[in-house]
DNA sequence: CTGATTGTTGACCGATCGGTCCACCATACG
DNA sequence: CGTATGGTGGACCGATCGGTCAACAATCAG
């Protein structure tokens, strides 16, 4: 019964996040978001609902993929600890530096956006959690492979690690030229995550 | 000759650097401008240019504010090792949080600004490589009192104390309670602080 | 006091914003 | 095939955006 959808719903979705993590939420406007996902408004309203609430299905959109990322690297390495590592390294892990420039939607959307919107603090809130507990379980694992000390607590390290990762996005938002990024972010692996 | 201005230009800029910080750059209209600055649109105008050219001078005035403090909380320390753990712990150093949450302009602004807006990218470059320099120069200090080991690199480890203070200011924004942050702050300051 | 000059104010401008609506279209079912 | 149903696209809406401008106010030189 009546007409089928012309449009892939997943691929404007991962269309509009791409634009969002350009451009910012504010700076996007409806008619940027019809350009890239190539539908009509009324399309977009009509199976998205307004500008908010397709923004906020892109970014959760992103934080799942990113999270389903970060649980397969983390479970699929061989040593905890190189998990933990490349955790750290990730935001130079594109050699060009574009990906450091873009930064993380997730931390861009939280700048522009937590103090004014209670649905995006609650969403950076789930993946800094959701983030930490991942992190933590692997310091864990790397304390059992006898990569870390056991007396050093693994949810606080994994919060050190976050926000040593964060911080790196930070700096590569700057512009930052990728060398001196990944030597920085080389130093602050080093020194967050001892020898056992 | 000509009436003069009835109003203080310092206090005006402050005025409209507290709007930006709060609010954000697109987020804040000429009105909310000329509601905190209590001016007119063509005094505004007349006084410090467009919205942009506002914003510029607002986020120097920040900058500028904080670079000062910077400096001279390094140089008023009895022991410079102080001063860098300071450093680190300056975004939780508000007991309520308040100041955790509202986060640093400087970041606010690189995030939402730094890949459209050449001038803002500039500023954020220019205060990263003073905050560096500063540090890194406490850091040699540091090491020449003997609270440092001397083959840490000076400036690979303000790098890495900057990004810790930044990863810092991003868990703030996500509302983190001022508890846990603290304690975040603490585990960074002891790990990338080293005892000589 | 007068005229020149600058500051102040708010009405006003075109552009663009997010959002709505409806005529039209493509499909599936009776 | 005809009709009901939902999809599509763009004209259109009021609101708000950043910015301009002209009438008016306050000052100082002469």
């Amino acid at each position: 019964m009546a007409r089928p959808r012309q449009f892939d719903e997943e691929q404007v979705i991962r269309a509009v996040r791409d634009q969002f993590w350009d451009a910012g939420y504010a700076a996007t406007s409806l008619e940027d978001l019809v350009r890239v996902s190539g539908l009509g408004k009324g399309s977009l309203y009509g199976a998205f609902g307004d500008k908010h609430r397709l923004f906020l299905r892109a970014l959760r959109e992103y934080t799942d993929t990113s999270g389903g990322y970060l649980r397969e690297m983390l479970a699929s390495a061989p040593r905890a600890l190189d998990a933990l590592r490349a955790f750290v390294m990730a935001p130079v892990n594109d050699p060009g530096g574009a990906a450091a420039r873009r930064g993380c939607l997730m931390a861009n959307s939280t700048y522009e956006l937590a103090t004014s919107d209670p649905d995006v603090l609650a969403e950076a809130r789930r993946t800094y959690e959701a983030t930490t507990a991942l992190v933590a379980e692997s310091v864990r694992r790397a304390q059992g492979e006898g990569d870390l000390p056991h007396d050093v607590d693994p949810v606080e390290t994994a919060r050190a690690l976050l926000a040593a990762q964060q911080g790196l996005v930070f700096m590569g938002r700057t512009g930052l030229d990728i060398d001196t990024l990944t030597a920085t972010a080389r130093t602050l692996a080093a020194r967050l995550l001892p020898d056992a």
